[in-house]
DNA sequence: AGTGCTATCTTGTCAATGGAAAGATTGGAG
DNA sequence: CTCCAATCTTTCCATTGACAAGATAGCACT
């Protein structure tokens, strides 16, 4: 066996996200997770310290995955929800990390870091901030709803559309 | 010892309520459980099954909770979303299990009955799907983040009010 | 009263887990 | 080539969830 595995942090990452997606956080094992990259038990430790370490790398990530795909959608306020929901979806393991204070170390410098970047790109969706604390309480509603199986369908996009436009578009007149 | 506890499982599922909004799920412990109810700890496992049934339990509870608070404030979309934002807020415990099925034996009966009468309290705010559902996930969406701590101010029905209003008042016109 | 039945709870046990401590190995800087 | 810091291993412990088997208590029925 080689002692060192090379990227074990980002393979622990990868691994920890697929094992949240399927069992969820609370099925998620350090243990578990050191066999599959095949290290030993306490391998983990040195890197995350604990399991939050582990959880609270991953949020960070999804943090981070977040901001970037909602500048890629930057103006558009309807396109960020849309981008919201989908991020939610095709990262759920991330997803489901990164809104649970119970789960994280809050105060890690890299998490808030990464929840500054996302919370920026946030604020630059639009100058009114209700109407942004508007559009994200439905894209986080609505990709919280359809994770959990209360809200399904053909196409999440599709289904996501129509949800967010009641809550953003043509509402600049009653704020403005 | 008194062998018999009397209402062990009403004092479980109660305890399993704190236990889960002050540790989220993961912090929860049959046997912490056990302890505070002075019984042995396999003493849950009669009732519950296992961990996930005490949870489950606990989600079928806030699930007829909820449909209380929903139909109390029947006919009222607006008053409905601040019911919802207000019950998830006073129930954080029974809120974090509610929708996530990694924590509940889904095909519980009695979960899905209580389910049931939540969706129907839903269904019966308006005949409009599509409005009902953009409501629901501007309500759930909004008391995710303030549970998350995402959003705070000093008063959430205050702070939820005019969030849920721009996806729920005056949009009778574009989808009748 | 006495008898059996059933729900409730206990004791004993096991494997798995998270975490801590102490040591081994590696690669690289000087 | 030596030293050092990062990485990983081995060993150990307390806690936990779950299971099995037995004890107790209330209750219906006679």
């Amino acid at each position: 066996m080689n002692y060192h595995h090379g990227d074990l942090r980002r393979a622990m990452i990868a691994a920890a996200a697929t094992a949240v997606a399927e069992r969820g956080p609370a099925g998620l094992s350090l243990r578990g997770l050191a066999r599959l990259a095949g290290v030993s038990h306490a391998a983990p430790a040195h890197h995350f310290g604990d399991k939050a370490g582990v959880l609270t790398a991953l949020a960070a990530e999804g943090f981070t995955l977040l901001a970037t795909a909602l500048d890629e959608a930057r103006g558009d306020l309807l396109a960020s929800g849309v981008a919201y929901v989908t991020f939610a979806v095709d990262h759920p393991g991330h997803f489901a990390v990164m809104f649970d204070r119970s789960l994280v170390h809050r105060e890690d410098p890299g998490l808030l870091a990464a929840e500054r970047k996302a919370s920026a790109a946030l604020a630059d969706l639009t100058p009114d901030a209700e109407a942004a604390r508007a559009a994200w309480s439905v894209a986080h509603g609505f990709a919280a709803l359809w994770l959990s199986g209360a809200i399904s369908g053909p196409d999440v996009a599709g289904a996501a559309e129509p949800v967010l436009r009641r809550a953003v578009a043509g509402r600049s007149e009653l704020s403005g």
